[in-house]
DNA sequence: CGCACACTTGAGTAATGTCAAAGAGTGTGG
DNA sequence: CCACACTCTTTGACATTACTCAAGTGTGCG
């Protein structure tokens, strides 16, 4: 899956691909020009790093094209996957100045860049965006509540299909029918962000196939959901509450 | 345990027990007295349920005596433990209008009242109540992202260990030693928030106690401990951004 | 004093992790 | 264009951690 970088040399907040999309959407026209005076945009290649976890944090960033994962590590290299971030994602909170995780590039990816200060300014400057901004936060903090319910009390197969769920959600957007999903992830990412091995996860990809509830062919990137009320009963997704 | 209840006819912000602790702690005596005419309190019992995930949410709260949890529920009866809350911090945010998740008293709790649009008003009027905020949550997120790692890649001794740090941590406050804890909570509310059965929980208390790393009697609710260095090595709080 | 509830401990089990190896796709260089 | 090397995925056999079930201990409260 190719990202396209084109036109940068007229790109603009105003043509932005994520110009209607989270933090940005509540600008008007007249707002986005004097947004796009003080922000830049910069690219990642597959696998590079964004900022790591416990650095000095002077920036938000926007996800403009492709995917990235946030990163918690142990000393011993355990790792955990906090999230995975598309476009029109906001990331860089952080705590006492510090980002809390790091970000990993999973494809190449456009970001653009916010000066810390300059995201604040806007904020006392705009209401709209300020109560945007909190609803975000919020937003996050819900689907990190969820992620801990899932890490905290569901079985191998129950994190599964959770996962799958989430990701056919996300998929809404890109034109594969409404049963296909695409993961930008490897294995071993997915293991990561649901506290299981990549033996486990795959072993419960081809269990999932063999119940006939999914299928895939053989690089297992796109994934046609064959029956997704089943899908739902295992996940135990309750109050529906999903969305990435 | 026990918490008073004191003077309840001449309570007001300017004396609250948590007027320099969290949310408040940026407002000068004036506007505190702004405060205090559109907020009000309520008192919990133990057991009480202050309100629960997906419930229409127009509130938040400021603890100001006792302590929470903060639970959400699988429909077969498997509850996770998202966070404990305690004197100074405030919980009602939300995703979309409903609340994330529910919020039981472990403790009698006095609480303060603050109505949606009263909160986002005075955030509207006031420039380091926004930032302050916006810090608080960040916060939220950031305990949650650490409390993710704890459940999707510790073990039961490092998952054990590293709620003891916190809890001594927490216990600062207090004036119990440097070496004392003080648990608000049942075993079974420590599992659930560790992901983990009662069970488990005794045997690593136990096992702690047998290495003299804690040292408890009988009702097992104050704790000294021992060794803080073989806590912090079993717990591999590598960050050390610790604190709930 | 005795009941209820929380905590603790033990024995056996189930779920997931570990280790190992094979299969499949992709890219590189001869 | 093919062969080789690399990485990712998948599967199998076995090990281990944490769970389940059960019983016993202790404490506080009526």
């Amino acid at each position: 899956m190719l990202v396209q970088q084109k036109n940068t040399k007229i790109e603009t907040c105003r043509y932005c691909l994520v110009r209607k999309k989270g933090i940005c959407e509540v600008f008007g026209d007249q707002d986005i020009e004097t947004i796009d005076r003080v922000v830049w945009r910069r690219n990642l290649v597959e696998g590079e790093c964004l900022y790591l976890e416990g650095e000095e944090s002077s920036y938000f960033f926007n996800i403009i094209s492709g995917g990235a994962k946030l990163v918690k590590d142990l000393p011993d290299g355990r790792t955990q996957i906090t999230g995975f971030v598309y476009p029109g994602d906001t990331i860089g909170f952080s705590e006492c100045g510090k980002y809390s995780c790091s970000v990993q590039a999973i494809t190449p990816i456009r970001i653009c860049v916010w000066k810390r200060e300059v995201l604040l300014k806007t904020l006392d400057s705009h209401s709209r965006f300020r109560f945007h901004l909190l609803d975000l936060i919020q937003k996050d903090l819900a689907v990190m509540q969820n992620h801990a319910l899932l890490l905290g009390s569901k079985t191998a197969l129950e994190r599964v299909s959770s996962f799958l769920l989430l990701e056919l959600e996300r998929s809404k957007g890109q034109n594969l029918g409404d049963k296909n999903l695409y993961l930008t992830m490897l294995r071993k990412d997915i293991a990561e962000y649901l506290g299981l091995t990549v033996e486990t996860v795959c072993r419960i990809f081809s269990e999932l196939k063999k119940l006939e509830i999914i299928y895939y062919k053989k690089p297992g990137r796109k994934i046609t959901v064959k029956n997704v009320e089943y899908l739902k009963n295992y996940s135990l997704n309750c109050l529906e509450n999903t969305r990435i």
